[in-house]
DNA sequence: AACTATTTATAAGA
DNA sequence: TTCTTATAAATAGTT
């Protein structure tokens, strides 16, 4: 527009090309803030070189990101379909397997069985039937583990004391220890009427030992099943 | 920039706002069709007016979307990342729920009762002989009422053709059907000998009725049941 | 929407 | 890149 008019297409001399993206650029940026200000508009310019440099131009009042948003909005394109799309097909789905379980334990509960067939309510039944059975199976293997696993214990123990009374039996025959050392007083041992408790008050080196049989148990049973059993139930009411 | 010089503020007068709006528009939009064509670049100019009219201009070279990707990808930022990661949330948990509403449903199937405790597993055993109860009792009243229903039919029919005979009684008696008129078939009834069957080969009309009165139990019954109780399983083999 | 006096943008050269 | 400047292009105000 000066010193000579030109063609408007391709500049092959690169240089060139570089300086009039660059003089031109500017132009068209000073032109689309006058516009903004002038008219009260907002404008949104970004450009890509032949380099793939971006430039971008934006009215002060709006972000780029609103004016995709509203661009979307408009023209009613998903401008990122791909990613958003399948996601919401993703959450649809989970959501009606969701709703599916739920109907399941439901029925399983004895609820909702409103709308069941007496074919289907019969299946239902001899299932549940079924699976109480296993369900008791099971527990009457735990209850026969724990009973076994309390036998041992309780053999254990005895074990343990019926050693320490030999052990005193021997020191009373032994004349080292013919004395009273600890200011008077005698223990008498029966292992047929000391009992636990008994034993935890007279024998605290024989209790620390059963505790420390004990307590791997206690976690690895009752703690380790609470804590993964547990947030069922509660679970299920925070839904819906 | 002609006829006088202007100041770059609001033009306040309306109309004159949008007439320089819409010239500015165009020579915008031309300049950038100059600077693709003369440098070989990519523009993007999107514009609102005051009136919230939206016009584009777009290199032809190229789409809004691909612009759109280009500049999230060259900005290295996700300009929906905040909805995004609201729905990976949203995935994470429903995805959690699912987990334990399937775990819960497998224990009610009498399956993974490995990590439960005595308590968990008489707990279970108890609510599950509860369940069992209510899903018998309501069998029991499903095929009580099925019962019912089937006795009031046979009244119905049994009804029906008393009446029927009574008429063929009725027109025996009188004179002007003394006469066979159809072919010199003669009909003869027995209500204790004739079933269902024979009465729909016989009596057309009868059995026309039966069905209409039969119709609205089959579909609230057996086909809506079936509708909504069947997936469940089949729904949980598909899952993982 | 067309006209046109004037301002603004810019191509080419430094 | 920036400055200069002759000239092309854009456009404000008018019809």
């Amino acid at each position: 527009m000066a010193r000579g008019k030109i063609q408007i297409k391709r500049i092959e001399n690169s240089t060139n090309r570089q300086v009039t993206y660059s003089k031109r650029r500017n132009g068209l940026f000073k032109k689309a803030n006058e516009l903004t200000v002038l008219c009260d508009a907002k404008v949104s310019i970004i450009m890509v070189s032949t380099t793939n440099k971006l430039h971008e131009y934006i009215s002060p009042s709006i972000s780029t990101k609103q004016f995709f948003d509203l661009y979307q909005k408009t023209k009613r394109i998903d401008l990122w379909s791909s990613h958003y799309e399948a996601m919401q097909e993703q959450l649809r789905k989970l959501k009606e397997v969701n709703k599916n379980l739920k109907r399941e334990i439901r029925r399983r509960m004895g609820e909702s069985l409103n709308g069941m067939t007496l074919e289907e309510l019969w299946s239902l039944e001899q299932k549940m039937d079924e699976s109480v059975k296993i369900i008791r199976e099971r527990k009457m293997k735990v209850i026969g583990n724990q009973i076994e696993t309390h036998k041992k214990k309780v053999r254990n123990g005895e074990e343990i004391h019926r050693n320490l009374l030999h052990e005193f039996e021997l020191r009373e025959e032994d004349p080292r220890y013919g004395l009273v050392e600890n200011g008077g007083e005698e223990y008498e041992y029966d292992s047929s009427v000391v009992g636990y408790s008994q034993e935890a008050v007279l024998l605290p080196r024989i209790l620390a030992f059963r505790l420390q049989l004990n307590q791997p148990n206690l976690h690895s049973g009752a703690g380790a099943g609470a804590g993964a059993g547990g947030s069922d139930l509660t679970t299920f009411a925070l839904l819906e």
